[in-house]
DNA sequence: TTGTAAGCGTTATCAC
DNA sequence: GTGATAACGCTTACAA
């Protein structure tokens, strides 16, 4: 393989393998259609020309790009940067290239980013969530965008998903409390404009509270975006509160790691005196606090089910629109109420 | 904006107009260059029509794709996973779009990928780290693609890159605990084949203590793939020896994390009876664990610095060939040896 | 300032 | 099986 002073084209191969462009793409494509010896002959000039397919020429001629856009919050969330590894590794594997995008969870940026995918050509779109503005459903049905929503799943039955139920999880984890004794709630939630997610966890600890006639406080509910530093401040007010709670909820590994992070500071402990639950991955977390309790979500599972579903799309083959991935509840040692003195103690 | 049949294209948009395609495009391109009259004209044929370019096209005819192609090892790991998130908002600023490959630490894999991208056509190209297959250098040289090598830097001087000095960090991080009295070290390493930042670091603790005379026994270095399970079996392992060291320094947080968590299954305190320090992103872990000691890695700004670095090669601007981002110790709390009595106990 | 028209490098539809 | 050749949708000299 020499080094040519420009990039082999299509046509350069042709000449030197002395056959016509539309031989030489038959070979690459549709190798079996084209006679041995052909096939040979291209493939040596191929390999003695170094060259390489365009990809713009192709996608154009072609109108396929083998690619596929994703739209996701932010990497700078593990759980999201995991979904996002097991998407690209699955469409790697089918011969899809990932197309990135974060939107930071700004619905009109989301809407831009969306659009500049688009634009650079995806045979396929992953979108993180089902709260999206209806504009940018609006691009996807104009362009007959294939597409698959992720993590949550769309109750409207509009749109195909793989997710999960974020508000049953949350049902779960709070029984699995109020099981244990508990009965002062609170939960330190991420903000739930535009994302369900956190509504409807936030929407799953009020449903399993009202079912035992608990009501959840205002001031027992905080919402704020998903950091540590939330998690902090969260706990604080919460526990400053004339009656803290014995038990807080929160929206996702980060906010629980920030609460405990804080309880460690005003010297409370977890979860002797309060316990301390979430979503989300949290190995991590929950190595370094073995009290925790968590609903765990296989992300994995998810990036590969999503990209499957699309890739499905794709190839014309027929799907379930919808797909539940089931969620495991994680108990990690006692979630029970503290003991009345304790309670007291902490209360002061 | 009606929901036409089809998509729109370039000469609909002129037809509606009343212009030519040429006018269209420059008024897309370089809307100064067209009399005010006409580009409004133009701009409401657009949306009237809810064009949008095609990229492919686009990127035939202008030979630039505005994509930009990202390989990194995964992103199953949070200090990647940031450093492509920075990647990727900074060239959203500039209106690139980031292509994402991973190659699982696996040498074969990466010249796949990039491949891959290449063919898909990217405008540059940014690598992880500066161990690669010589083919895959080849490849950029023979398609003359910008790139820019990121995390470490080339000693060798031949590539663009900005990265850390991981073997000063190293050497940083171990003169401290030199200087807090600890003379029993031991580590936990990253795979050192195909990385140089695990290499660096190895080499940097190993250089450090040389320089006081002590030797990194074989015994004292393990070498696993980076997991909570290698940390734990690591220090595991380090602790059953004879004589268990009093420092063990791990390859990266999520090692030094698995680490700890041994350590609290084990019942040794933590910093108390060993002291175990770390490299990469431990907000959280330190957090959990005060005691922890790291060098923290600006992630956010290499991502910054590195993107800036490919634009500028892109725009035509000269830039340093080399750039190195400083890195920071923390410590977060004691780090002294274990007092004799302490140590006797470890060691039974 | 605007229009004409020649590519850009493939794929795909035909004939042969 | 193979070869001409017309798209594919846009950019960009060059001309007007």
């Amino acid at each position: 393989m020499k080094t040519p002073r420009k990039n082999a084209k299509l046509s350069d191969v042709a000449r030197l393998a002395k056959v016509s462009t539309a031989t030489v793409s038959r070979a690459l494509m549709l190798p079996h259609k084209v006679k041995p010896g052909t096939l040979a002959r291209v493939q040596d000039a191929v390999r003695s020309l170094g060259y390489v397919a365009h990809g713009a020429a192709r996608a154009l001629a072609s109108r396929r790009t083998h690619t596929i856009g994703a739209v996701v919050p932010t990497l700078d969330n593990a759980i999201f940067a995991n979904t996002t590894h097991a998407l690209q590794k699955t469409f790697d594997a089918a011969g899809y290239t990932l197309l990135l995008a974060c939107h930071e969870f700004d619905a009109a940026v989301e809407v831009r980013v969306t659009r500049a995918l688009i634009e650079r050509g995806i045979d396929g779109l992953v979108l993180l969530g089902t709260s999206h503005d209806p504009q940018l459903y609006a691009m996807l049905g104009q362009r007959q965008m294939p597409y698959v929503l992720t993590w949550a799943l769309d109750t409207s039955g509009k749109h195909p998903c793989v997710g999960f139920n974020n508000r049953a999880a949350a049902l779960q984890l709070t029984n699995h409390l109020l099981e244990q004794g508990h009965r002062e709630f609170a939960m330190i939630s991420g903000v739930t404009v535009n994302n369900e997610r956190a509504r409807d966890r936030l929407q799953g600890v009020r449903d399993a509270l009202a079912a035992r006639g608990i009501k959840l406080a205002a001031e027992r509910v905080i919402e704020k975006t998903y950091s540590l530093a939330s998690g902090r401040e969260g706990l604080r007010a919460l526990m400053a509160n004339a009656r803290p709670p014995t038990a807080v909820m929160c929206g996702n590994d980060v906010l629980a790691i920030g609460a405990i992070a804080e309880c460690n500071t005003l010297g409370i402990r977890v979860p002797q005196q309060v316990s301390i639950t979430g979503f989300d991955d949290m190995e991590i977390a929950s190595l370094l606090s073995p009290g925790l309790t968590t609903v765990h979500f296989p992300t994995l599972e998810l990036g590969q089910f999503a990209a499957a579903h699309l890739l499905a799309q794709l190839s014309g083959k027929s799907v379930a629109r919808q797909h539940e991935l089931p969620v495991e509840l994680k108990v990690r040692g006692t979630t029970a109420p503290p003991a009345r003195a304790q309670l007291r103690r902490a209360q002061r």
